[in-house]
RNA sequence: GCGCAGAUGGCGGAGUGGUCAAUCGCAACAGACUGUAAAUCUGUCGCCCUAUGGGCUACGUAGGUUCAAAUCCUACUCUGCGCACCA
C-alpha cells in the first residue's frame, strides 16, 4: 500500500529527439549529454521559473511549459518554480529601465493565477504528478553570510558578460546591486531543488547558466539547460506583453483568434513549430504551399484556430472564426459584445467614458472628428451631443463594440 | 567627501524668460486601403467647457525673482561622470 511505485520512464528515441529538437534553441552542456540519461532510462528533474509579474500568463510561457508538459509525459519530474521571491526583486533581462518592485500580495496573487493557467498543460494531480515550488521558500531564509558566500562564487566580469548590462553602462543607466545579483539568487534555485535540469525561453540562457555554474560549484554536478525558441517575427522583434500583440492566456477565444490574426506574416512557420502540436511534417506542408502562392491568411487562421482550440477548445475555436470573418469582413456585432442599461436621453459620451470606451471626452470628440463613431446597420454619428432614444448598437473604430438597451 | 553635468509627455529626445500643452522620432488611436488588426498613405495624440474661442493642470520636489518661468535664483531629492579615499 505504501511502497512507492516505481514510475518508468520512456526511452522511445524518436521522442526524446522530438523533446530535444523541436521548438528548441540551445542545449548545454549538449543535446547528447541530454539525451544519453534519457535512452537508460534515468528518471530526471527539471524545472522551469516563472516570476509572477503580471496576473497571467501568455503565449510565451507557454512555449517552454509545453517543453516541461513534454518531459512529464515521458516519465519525468516537472517542477514549476514560482519566483514568488525573485519577482519583488525584478529580473534586469531585456529592460532598459529598472523593473518596478512588485509587493508581496501582488506576487501571491500572481502565482496563484498562474498555477490555475498552467494546470491546463502540466498534471499537478496522480502518480507523476508535477511539483510546484516558490523560490521565496529558500530565498527568503537565507542570511547575509549566506548570500555572501553565494556572491563569491561569481565575479564581476562574469555578470558584467550580460549584453543587458553591458548596454546600460554605454547608455549610462544605473545598474543597481540588487539587480546585479538577480542571476545569482534564480541560479540559487536549482542548487535548492538540486535538479538535474532547468527549461526556460531562450532570453533565459543567461540567468539558467548561472545556475548551471552554481550547481556545478556547490551540488557537484552536471545540470543541463534547455533553451526554447522565442517566438519573434523576421524582424527579430520579440512577441511580449510589451510589444502588446502577444496572445495571453485569459483572453476570449475572439479577442485570442484576433491578436493571432495581427501577427506578421513571417511568424507563421515559427508558430506552428513552437506553439502547437501540429507535427513538423505538416508544418513542412503548409510551409511549401505558402510558397507556391497560397494565401497567408489562411494558414494564420489554421495557426489561430490551433492556439485557440487549445486552450478554448475546438468549438471555441470555429466560433472565433466565424465570428471574426462577421465582425471584420461585414462590419457586424461581436457576440460577446458588453451590454449596458441606460436611461433614455442619456449622452452618448457619457456612456462612452463610463465604460471606457473612450479615454476621456476630448478623446471622445476626437473619434467623432474622425468618423470613427458608428451605429452598427447605421450610419457614422457627426454630433458629439449624440443621446439615446432607444436601443442601439455602436461601434468605436475597428474594434470596440457596446449594446445600448434603454432601461 | 569635493567638483561637473543632468532630471521634460507612454518611451527616446528638442526647447534655455513671453508666439509652449511644448519641434521631431517611436509607440498608441482613428480614417483610407488591404487576405489580415501587416505594409503604405492621411489625421489625431493632457483634461474640461455654453467651443475656429475659453479655462485648468503639467516640464524631478519645495520655495523665490518677474507683468510673465520648462526656461532665471535658492534649497532639497535622484542619476551620470571626474577627482579624492580605498580596510
Amino acid at each position: 500500500m505504501f511502497w512507492k511505485r516505481k514510475i518508468t520512464t520512456v526511452t522511445d528515441p524518436a521522442r526524446i529527439d522530438a523533446f530535444l529538437d523541436r521548438g528548441i534553441e540551445n542545449v548545454y552542456p549538449n543535446k547528447e549529454f541530454v539525451r544519453a540519461k534519457m535512452l537508460r532510462g534515468e528518471r530526471l528533474s527539471m524545472f522551469l521559473g516563472i516570476d509572477p509579474t503580471g496576473p497571467t500568463l501568455h503565449l510565451g510561457h507557454v512555449i517552454p511549459i509545453k517543453k516541461l508538459q513534454e518531459f512529464q509525459q515521458l516519465g519525468h519530474q516537472a517542477i514549476l518554480l514560482i519566483g514568488d521571491f525573485t519577482g519583488m526583486i525584478g529580473d534586469p533581462t531585456d529592460k532598459s529601465a529598472t523593473r518596478k518592485k512588485l509587493t508581496r500580495e501582488q506576487v501571491l496573487s500572481n502565482a496563484s493565477l498562474y498555477k490555475q493557467q498552467a494546470a491546463k498543460f502540466l498534471d499537478f494531480t496522480g502518480p507523476n504528478k508535477a511539483l510546484i515550488k516558490y523560490n521565496n521558500d529558500w530565498l527568503g531564509k537565507m542570511n547575509f553570510a549566506e548570500v555572501l558566500e553565494l556572491a563569491s562564487l561569481m565575479t564581476v566580469d562574469q555578470m558584467l558578460k550580460r549584453d543587458m548590462f553591458q548596454k546600460r553602462i554605454e547608455e549610462g543607466n544605473p545598474i543597481y546591486i540588487h539587480e546585479f545579483l538577480y542571476p545569482l539568487l534564480q541560479g540559487y534555485d536549482s542548487v535548492a531543488m538540486n535538479v538535474d535540469g532547468e527549461v526556460g525561453g531562450n532570453d533565459q540562457t543567461f540567468n539558467m547558466l548561472a545556475g548551471r555554474d552554481l550547481v556545478k560549484a556547490i551540488n557537484k554536478k552536471e545540470k543541463f539547460v534547455i533553451a526554447s525558441k522565442l517566438l519573434v517575427d523576421s524582424t527579430g522583434k520579440k512577441m511580449g506583453k510589451t510589444e502588446g500583440n502577444m496572445v495571453s492566456l485569459n483572453q476570449t477565444a475572439d479577442q485570442m483568434f484576433g491578436s493571432v490574426l495581427s501577427w506578421s506574416d513571417g511568424l507563421i512557420i515559427p508558430g506552428l513549430e513552437i506553439c502547437t502540436n501540429i507535427s513538423l511534417d505538416e508544418i513542412r506542408v503548409i510551409e511549401n504551399k505558402m510558397k507556391e502562392g497560397m494565401n497567408p491568411r489562411d494558414a494564420k487562421v489554421l495557426l489561430a484556430k490551433e492556439i485557440v482550440g487549445m486552450y478554448h477548445g475546438k468549438e471555441a475555436a470555429d466560433k472565433a472564426e466565424q465570428n471574426f470573418i462577421k465582425t471584420f469582413k461585414e462590419g457586424a456585432l461581436p457576440e460577446d459584445v458588453q451590454t449596458v442599461a441606460v436611461a433614455k436621453g442619456e449622452k452618448l459620451v457619457d456612456i462612452l467614458v463610463k465604460e471606457k470606451l473612450v479615454e476621456s471626452k476630448s478623446d471622445f470628440r476626437r473619434l467623432i472628428e474622425g468618423n470613427a463613431v458608428s451605429v452598427i446597420g447605421g450610419d457614422v454619428i457627426t454630433s458629439p451631443d449624440y443621446s439615446i432614444d432607444g436601443p442601439v448598437k455602436i461601434k468605436v473604430g475597428k474594434r470596440r463594440f457596446i449594446s445600448i438597451e434603454v432601461r
